[in-house]
DNA sequence: TAGATTGTTAATCGATTAACAATC
DNA sequence: TAGATTGTTAATCGATTAACAATC
């Protein structure tokens, strides 16, 4: 019977002890006193309440680098969702070039398909000029959740979750931060 | 001469205009009272601030399929970066495979290339059993900046910038958030 | 001038952390 | 029992927003 404590915890992802306990009490998650969490029961809590999503589906929208790159990643694929379909509008060359087990469909069967199979999340990794537009076809279609990789700041609407990505903005702030920091350290070597 | 104010500027990236003048005033940056900010002028100062950081060469560890899509991937590629080139221990097959025009070369060869070109920015694409392994080697080696797709928790170290992109955490927390609300709408339904 | 918008200060809000009583 | 750890409340911190004087 495996226990961990909040620090433990906290530790292994990397925040305190105080916001874990923080977190499983309003969760309602409770452990024992000075007996720490039994680690099964643990993850049995999380998982209630996380919500039994076994298998959903997700599709991605935008088969470029990035959208094959998701389609192809074997690193996900568990027990709560999986990549059912892609689509594109050049889905037929795309089959062809990668002799894919997940589909690449057309454009003109995204409405339908997330329709048939009740998709409630999609992943946008089409061009950006176009990301808005299939934005809103995908809400229109019904879509709950989005993960946005285009570069334009796609918003959260009512009942619509919308997570951006956006890696080139990400390595451009790091960059910031290299930066001011080198600044800093010149600053303080003139100053010694 | 086109200008914009604070809540246009707001309204476009999504944030409250006492956000944008909180911003401009902490980089120094200032408009004309009444007449905003001119847009040739903001330009210019932002990329004064974010230091110009012309052309400069980044990294892909781990050519899988995440970091051969991020390597071929042309919609950055733009002033401020480039992939130079990725890092695979299967570097010949994937070369040969894809016919890159960015070179994908061995991971001895990590070492020197980082400090031969000066590289201070790396993008962790590797498998996550050798995430933390890749990370440390790479501060080692003296990159300064990461970007982290493997699903580990790296973290910030003295005067090293990371950042976590975990595109499956992503999906579970959107999944998290549409089970909670439809949960709570379901609620809702039942009081009325 | 009157009206509009900046720039900055104060107020609010929320999230994180610290502290500590409860208790195993 | 003494010691350790939870669970919760209070204190702190930071970030966001509101407000408003300055002024173009």
């Amino acid at each position: 019977m495996i226990k961990a404590f909040t620090d433990n915890l906290g530790d292994t992802v990397g925040v305190s002890s105080s916001q874990v306990r923080k977190d499983f009490s309003m969760l309602g998650i409770s452990g024992n006193k000075r007996g720490g969490y039994v680690i099964s029961e643990l993850l049995n809590d999380l998982s209630g309440i996380i919500g039994s999503t076994h298998q959903e589906k997700i599709i991605v929208v935008g088969c470029g680098n990035i959208g094959r790159a998701l389609i192809h990643y074997n690193g996900f694929r568990h027990d709560t969702f999986f990549v059912a379909a892609g689509f594109d509008i050049a889905a037929e060359r795309i089959n062809k070039e990668i002799n894919a087990t997940i589909p690449i469909l057309l454009m003109e069967e995204l409405e339908n398909y997330i329709k048939d199979n009740k998709v409630r999340l999609a992943i946008i990794a089409v061009p950006d000029a176009v990301a808005h537009s299939t934005y809103e076809n995908l809400i229109k279609y019904g879509i709950k959740g989005i993960v946005n990789f285009a570069r334009v700041n796609l918003r959260d609407v009512a009942g619509v979750f919308v997570s951006n990505v956006n890696i080139e903005l990400k390595i451009e702030n790091l960059f910031y931060y290299l930066n001011f920091e080198e600044k800093n350290e010149k600053h303080e070597q003139q100053r010694i």
